[in-house]
Parts: structure tokens; sequence; C-alpha cells
DNA sequence: TTTGTATATCGCAATATTACGATAATAAAA
DNA sequence: TTTTATTATCGTAATATTGCGATATACAAA
């Protein structure tokens, strides 16, 4: 054991489950703020401020980008990671839409 | 390796990933939506409906305990899982604030 | 009390994730 | 061309998660 038994699930539940899944690592929520925030989006400033390998930082980088949520853009020897920002308020819209549905109780 | 590095992280982004994390199963969004919108809050309806076995689900619902959005109340010898809802909007708003605070780019 | 029902917990096997060193690939600079 | 800098990928070790059978616990019904 230890798959999940995605085949169980339909296609909406795994699919909101993947994308909280990808969002639920500090490392990733810290590279999205970094590169919002504080406007640092070259995957190799990201490494030294956030303290993780190049090859880790590399790897959180290629999951927030399975989700769309970023793009890289080559600029010259260095990639410059950005945001997807029409991704990104989809995104959010979709789990509020999950939030308000399920906010009802059976007792 | 294989342990995530939370002490480089801060509280906030730990407690952000922590959320993420738990609702990132296609279980646990199952469970939720059943209770919500399909009336079922005894844990034996959950272990019918959804498939997975009753050990299961039981440790899923003890995961969506330890982030605060579901209560169980003893019914008889049943358990009856409601969901909070005053901690599931709180939660609302935190992941909000998240999307909208990091809602810029660089470049 | 005995039996049956519902849930939690334990222990384990299978799989997934995290992290990183080593190395490959690419492009700018010397 | 050679060197240097930047990023991606591979391979692997450590740890975490998933799922479930077995069992413990608690309560209701007989």
């Amino acid at each position: 054991m230890g798959i999940t038994k995605t085949q169980i699930f339909d296609k909406r539940q795994n699919e909101l489950a993947q994308l909280f899944k990808i969002l639920g690592h500090p490392a990733r929520i810290a590279i999205l703020q970094h590169i919002s925030t504080q406007n640092s989006c070259i995957c190799n400033d990201l490494v030294e401020e956030i303290g993780l390998a190049q090859a880790t930082i590399s790897q959180h980088l290629k999951e927030l980008k399975s989700i769309g949520l970023l793009k890289g853009e080559i600029e010259g020897k260095r990639m410059c990671y950005c945001i997807d920002l029409d991704r990104w308020n989809e995104l959010q819209d979709f789990l509020n839409s999950f939030f308000n549905t399920t906010k009802h109780n059976c007792c």
C-alpha cells in the first residue's frame, strides 16, 4: 500500500487535492512569496534567500510549474520565474468555490 | 534527508503549508464534501460511501481534526463528525489573504 | 452478562516525498 | 576555445504518507 487510490474519487476531487498538495510545502510557499513580494525571480537568488540546495529549489520550482502557477523565462544564462497571474486568480476562484460549496453542516 | 526543513521557514509559511497539505488528499476532500453536501456525518457511513477501509477513514478524520476543521460528537455508540464552520471560514480567509498578498509579479 | 456494532489505535508493507551531491547542459565571458 | 556561471536532471538516502488487517475500546441491545 501507500498508493493514493485516485480511481475511487472524481476528477474534481483529485484536482483539488493535487493543487492543495503542491501548495502544501513551506519551501513552495516561500518561493511564491519571494517572487511576488520580494522581487526575486531568479532561481539562484531563491537558492540563496531560502537556504535549500540548488537541486532542491529546482525541484520545487518544477512542481509549481506542473500546476501552471509559475512560468519560466530564459534571460541569458539565468532563469526568471514569474507567477502566472491568470492561473493564480483561476486557482483562487477554484479553491473558493470548494470552500463555498462545502460550507454547510448536517447537524 | 527526507525531512522538511521547517526551521528555515517562518511560522506563517509553515502554518499555510500544513493547512494546504492536510487538504491535499482526495479522500479528505471527499470526506468534507460528504459531510457538507450529502448529510453523512457518521464515520461508518463515510466508510461505505467512500470505499476505503474503516481504519483508513478514521486516520483521515483524525488529520482533519488536527487542523480544527472537524469536531466529533459521540452519539450513542456512533460518532457524528461535523465541520467547524467558524474554523472553516477562518481558514478560507487565511488562504485568501495568502492569495491576495502574493498576487504581484516582479517582471 | 454476553453479543453485536462502531470507532480508534497499532503495526506493518508499499509507495511517495524531501533533500542533496554529482553531473550534464547551456550560454555568457575571457 | 576555454572557462565560468546558472540551471536541470539523475541517483540515492532518509523520512513521510497511505492503506489496511488485527485488535482494543466503548457502548447498546439481547
